[in-house]
RNA sequence: GGGCCUGUAGCUCAGUCAGGUAGAGCAUCCGGCUUUUAACCGGACGGUCGCGGGUUCGAACCCCGUCAGGCCCGCCA
C-alpha cells in the first residue's frame, strides 16, 4: 500500500470528513523542500478521497510572521521591517530595496511576492489547496476565540511548554505577541491583559495595547499553530522533522490544542530535501532549487514522483542532474509497465506483490490530475537528451523516433522536447550527459590504447581525410578504418570515442561529425597522435 | 543530555507496519538487432540484509543490546 493511502486508512477509522492541512512561511524564495510539505499533503487528500472520505485540502499562507532579519538578497533598507509581519511590508525590487510605489499601488507584499509563483508552479503541478491567510484571519477575528483562550489560560499553557519543551520562559512571558508602536513584533514587553487587550512597552518606550480581536498581533508560533488545528477544525497536517522532534512544536501543540478544545490532528512527519552534497536546502543561503526552475525543466509528473516514490521517513538527496536523469527515466518506466499483467501473473511472492502495488500508488499520485491517462511515449529521457543534442532541428528528432507527417508526435512528448532543450542549455545538465567534441585531448584518454588502437587512428585519420563528408560515408569510413586492418569494428569506435569525445561511448558518431567541419576533426586526430608519441 | 531517521548487490534504493525461498533500476560482462542511437531485445554476474543475542517450525522484517552515519530539540519544510 501506497504510504498516503496507509496515513488515509488511518483516518478514514477516525471518520468521514477531514481537513488536511499544510503551512509555510513565504519568508524567501519557495524551494523543492517546501513542495515535499504541500505535496504530502496533496498526497493524504488524494488517498483520502479515494478512501471515499469527505477532505478538505487547505494551505495555510504564515504571512502573520515576523521578517527575522535581513537576508542576504535584500537590501540593507529592509533593516527598518525587521520584526514586521511579512504580509504587511513591501515586496522586493529587482535590487532588493523595498518596493514601496507596488505596494501602495497594488498591494503587493513581501509575502506575495514569495507566495504568488509558487501557486502558479502548484496549479502547473496539480494541486490545488483553499488558501488561508494567517494575518488576514488574524484581521478578520478568526483567532478571536483561541486567542480568547490561549490569554485566559496563559499559566496552563506556559506550564505546557516548560514542560514538553523543557525550556524556561521570561518572567513576562505572554501567549501573544503584540505590534509595537512602529509595527514590529520584537522586542515588545507585555505588561497587562484585560480582554481584549494586552497591554505593552515597546523598545522605544512607548506603551499601548493591543485588541486581540483585531489582529494587532499574533499568537507566539507554539500557540498559532494548534489555534490554527482548532479554528479551522484540522485532522491532519504532514510538517517537517524540526517540529516532529521530541519537545518541538507538535508536542507542546499536541497538549496545547486540548485548552481549545480540539483533538490533535493525525500528524505526518517527514525528512527534509537536500541538494546532493550541498546539505539542507535553504531560502536565505541561496542553497535552493525552485520548483519554478525545476518544472522549466522536466514535466510536472516528474516533480511528482520524487515526492511520492520515497516515503516521507526517507530523506531525499536531490539535483538538478543526474538525480533527475535518473528520475526521469524511472517515470517512463513506470509508464510502460504493465501492472494488470504483472499481478495476475501466478506464484507471485508477497513482497513481489507490494513492490508491484508500490509502484501503481507511486505512478497513480505521479499523475498531475486524478483522471488524466498517461501518454506513455516510451522515450527514455536519457535518449531524449541525446537526440535533442545531435539533431538539427526537431522534425530530425522526430524523424529518428519514427514520427513522421501522418503520425504526429503526441503532445507531451513535444512538451519534453522543449524542456530538453531548456536544459541542455541550462547549466544543470550534467557533464556526463553532454556531448562535446573534445578540441585538446589529454594522456589520460589513450592509457588503454595498444598498438592495435594506434594502427586504427592512424588509418582513422587517413580515411577522414579522404572521405566524402556526409553522414553515409563518415559513418563507413569509421568501421573501416578497422576493418582494413583486419580488426574489429569495435575497436573503431573504442578509437573515435576516445580520440574525439574522450570517452570510450558515446552517440552514433556520423551524423555529429557530418555537422563539423573536417580540418577541425582532422586536427584533433593529429593531436591525438602527438599525444600518444610523446 | 533527550529524541528521530538511516544502514539490504559495485551505485541508488524497494521490501520491515500485517514474519513464509533475497528484489528493481543503474553499472559491468555476454549475445541479438545483416559495422553500437548512451536506444531497444535476451541473458549472465553480483548480497554473511551493519554486528551480537532472543522469540519462532521459520526473522531483512518482531524484541533486547551494540556499532556506524545523518538529523532535530533556537519559528528555516
Amino acid at each position: 500500500m501506497h504510504w498516503a493511502d496507509v496515513t488515509a486508512q488511518a483516518l478514514a477509522h477516525k471518520g468521514n470528513k477531514h481537513i488536511i492541512s499544510t503551512g509555510i512561511t513565504p519568508s524567501g524564495e519557495f524551494h523543492i523542500g517546501h513542495l515535499r510539505e504541500i505535496l504530502t499533503g496533496d498526497m493524504i487528500s488524494r488517498a483520502a478521497k479515494n478512501a471515499g472520505l469527505d477532505v478538505d485540502f487547505i494551505f495555510i499562507v504564515d504571512d502573520a510572521d515576523p521578517l527575522r532579519k535581513v537576508y542576504p538578497f535584500l537590501d540593507e533598507e529592509y533593516s527598518q521591517f525587521i520584526g514586521h509581519q511579512i504580509g504587511s511590508i513591501p515586496a522586493p525590487d529587482q535590487q532588493g530595496k523595498p518596493d514601496f510605489e507596488k505596494f501602495s499601488k497594488d498591494g503587493l507584499s513581501y509575502a506575495d511576492y514569495f507566495l504568488n509563483p509558487f501557486l502558479d508552479a502548484l496549479r502547473t503541478i496539480g494541486v490545488v489547496p483553499r488558501i488561508i491567510k494567517n494575518m488576514n484571519s488574524y484581521r478578520t477575528g478568526e483567532f478571536n476565540e483561541v486567542s480568547k483562550i490561549a490569554c485566559d489560560k496563559a499559566q496552563e499553557i506556559r506550564e505546557i511548554i516548560e514542560r514538553v519543551s523543557t525550556r524556561e520562559l521570561s518572567k513576562d512571558w505572554f501567549p501573544w505577541s503584540p505590534l509595537d508602536s512602529k509595527g514590529s513584533l520584537e522586542g515588545v514587553v507585555v505588561t497587562g491583559y484585560e480582554y481584549p487587550l494586552v497591554h505593552w512597552k515597546d523598545s522605544h518606550g512607548v506603551e499601548g495595547s493591543s485588541d486581540i480581536t483585531k489582529g494587532e498581533g499574533k499568537l507566539p508560533w507554539r500557540i498559532d499553530w494548534p489555534a490554527k488545528w482548532a479554528w479551522i477544525g484540522v485532522t491532519c497536517e504532514a510538517f517537517g522533522k524540526d517540529h516532529g522532534a521530541a519537545g518541538g512544536s507538535y508536542a507542546t501543540g499536541r497538549e496545547i490544542c486540548q485548552l481549545f478544545g480540539q483533538q490533535p490532528p493525525q500528524p505526518l512527519t517527514y525528512e527534509w530535501i537536500s541538494l546532493k552534497g550541498k546539505g539542507a536546502m535553504s531560502s536565505s543561503s541561496g542553497n535552493t532549487i525552485g520548483p519554478i526552475e525545476a518544472l522549466e525543466l522536466v514535466p510536472p509528473e516528474i516533480l511528482r514522483l520524487l515526492i511520492a516514490q520515497s516515503k516521507p521517513n526517507k530523506a531525499i538527496e536531490f539535483d538538478t542532474g543526474m538525480s533527475l536523469v535518473n528520475l526521469a527515466d524511472e517515470y517512463e518506466r513506470l509508464l510502460s509497465r504493465d501492472f494488470d499483467k504483472e499481478l495476475v501473473e501466478e506464484e507471485l511472492s508477497r513482497r513481489k506483490r507490494v513492490q508491484i502495488e508500490d509502484a501503481i500508488g507511486a505512478l497513480s499520485m505521479s499523475k498531475v490530475s486524478q483522471d488524466s491517462t498517461f501518454e506513455s511515449s516510451n522515450v527514455p529521457f536519457r535518449h531524449l537528451c541525446l537526440l535533442a543534442q545531435t539533431k538539427t532541428s526537431d522534425e530530425m528528432v522526430w524523424k529518428s523516433l519514427g514520427y513522421s507527417n501522418e503520425q504526429k508526435p503526441p503532445h507531451s512528448l513535444v512538451d519534453r522536447l522543449n524542456k530538453m532543450k531548456l536544459w541542455i542549455k541550462s547549466k544543470h545538465l550534467p557533464e556526463e550527459m553532454r556531448i562535446s567534441i573534445v578540441d585538446n585531448p589529454t594522456s589520460e584518454t589513450f592509457t588503454e590504447f595498444g598498438d592495435d588502437e594506434i594502427k586504427v587512428l592512424i588509418v582513422l585519420k587517413k580515411e577522414l581525410e579522404s572521405c566524402e563528408w556526409n553522414i553515409e560515408e563518415i559513418g563507413n569510413a569509421i568501421p573501416n578504418s578497422a576493418k582494413s586492418v583486419d580488426l574489429s569494428a569495435k575497436i573503431a569506435y573504442f578509437v573515435a570515442y576516445n580520440s574525439l569525445m574522450g570517452r570510450s561511448r558515446g552517440p552514433r558518431l556520423a551524423p555529429i561529425l557530418a555537422e563539423i567541419d573536417r580540418e577541425r576533426i582532422i586536427k584533433i586526430l593529429e593531436k591525438c597522435l602527438t599525444v600518444i608519441n610523446s
